[in-house]
DNA sequence: TCCAAACTGGAGTGATCATTCCAGAATGCG
DNA sequence: CGCATTCTGGAATGATCACTCCAGTTTGGA
């Protein structure tokens, strides 16, 4: 299965086109001749490095998903600041992957049972590390509190990011700021 | 025009089948045999009361539409619990409905730039609403601050939403009362 | 009771897709 | 070079849909 150059390059080629699509016109209408023309390519030639056009979707739809958390092994050491930071810049700075994360995950997700718990498993593990962050701030804070508090930042950040990719003058930094602790420096605990 | 009684009858078997299929299947995916199917109607019916599959589904959309906002009038005298209260309700007692509407919201919102501005507003007058409703309970409040706020509420119902859509053993109720002032919380019945 | 209008199911139509097939061109290892 | 392997476009195929057509049935006002 040695893979040719030219192959290779194409491959990059249809990858990029169906990125670029999936934002625009979204995952459930996106066709294989919008794909193939986008990437100026034969169909013979697509189905000659994909196996379908859903792996080229799911392909991307993956990239979409691990784009959400760019580091799922960092255990625990990530202040809260930069988890909300991440999540800021994810919307704000890959617009289309975000668009593409948050289709997935409403249209796909509410409808097929498996997407669905996949998006809620990665979903409890985000929370878990944003409330671990919380605690390392607050160490007075009951593991409870720490774990609804956190629950509610993630809300919050994906009712954000939806507005902000509806509306393009939505500033979604200023906003996120205020979820953080005014004066986050010097918080003593008891 | 006239209809008579049975085609009336037919009408609503079509609307209610939409209904439940929508939030089952997605608004995507949903086809006119399934509808007809879940109907018990033939496409022959169908077409003499309908004019275009479209026309069923935007239907059913715009109730969904309407359910999230049930007082649209009602100018500034409900008090920010009631608020909230509404949106839970809406989400854990409407969810085929709830689900309707997310998925528009996303699924549409964020390729189609009609229903995307169409959101929009409707979002922006759920915030100005929310953001009467906070500084009547806190009169020292700036209105620029009230606004944000309001924002960041909305923002945190809409994300606790979609976790209650993806979770069905998710407690939205709990999680909602902790975006109220604290004290204020409200216990119907537990 | 009469009958025009409304209702009915389902076979038929045409459009849109994803996918397959294939003959010829390009690639790169020996 | 030689040549097996990979790449290429695009016509052909078959599946899936929304929608049309129509012959027969039901409805309900006069």
């Amino acid at each position: 299965m040695g893979r040719y150059r030219v192959g290779l390059e194409t491959r990059e080629r249809i990858l990029s086109a169906t990125r670029r699509l999936l934002g625009e016109v979204g995952v459930e209408d996106v066709t294989l001749k919008a794909i193939t023309d986008q990437a100026a390519v034969g169909a013979g030639s697509f189905y000659n490095l994909f196996g379908s056009k859903e792996e080229v979707v799911l392909e991307v739809i993956r990239e979409a998903l691990d784009a959400v958390d760019p580091d799922p092994a960092g255990a625990g050491t990530d202040p809260l600041e930069d988890l909300v930071e991440a999540f800021v810049q994810f919307v704000t700075d890959s617009t289309p992957i975000a668009r593409i994360y948050l289709q997935l995950a409403v249209g796909r997700g509410l409808t097929d049972p498996l997407v669905g718990q996949r998006l809620l498993r990665s979903h409890r593990r985000r929370v878990e590390r944003f409330a671990d962050a919380l605690r390392r701030a607050r160490p007075d804070l009951d593991a409870r509190d720490a774990a609804a508090e956190a629950e509610m930042l993630l809300a919050a950040l994906t009712g954000l990011g939806l507005t902000a990719l509806l509306d393009p003058d939505f500033d979604m930094h200023a906003h996120a700021m205020r979820l953080l602790p005014a004066g986050e420096a010097s918080v003593p605990g008891t």
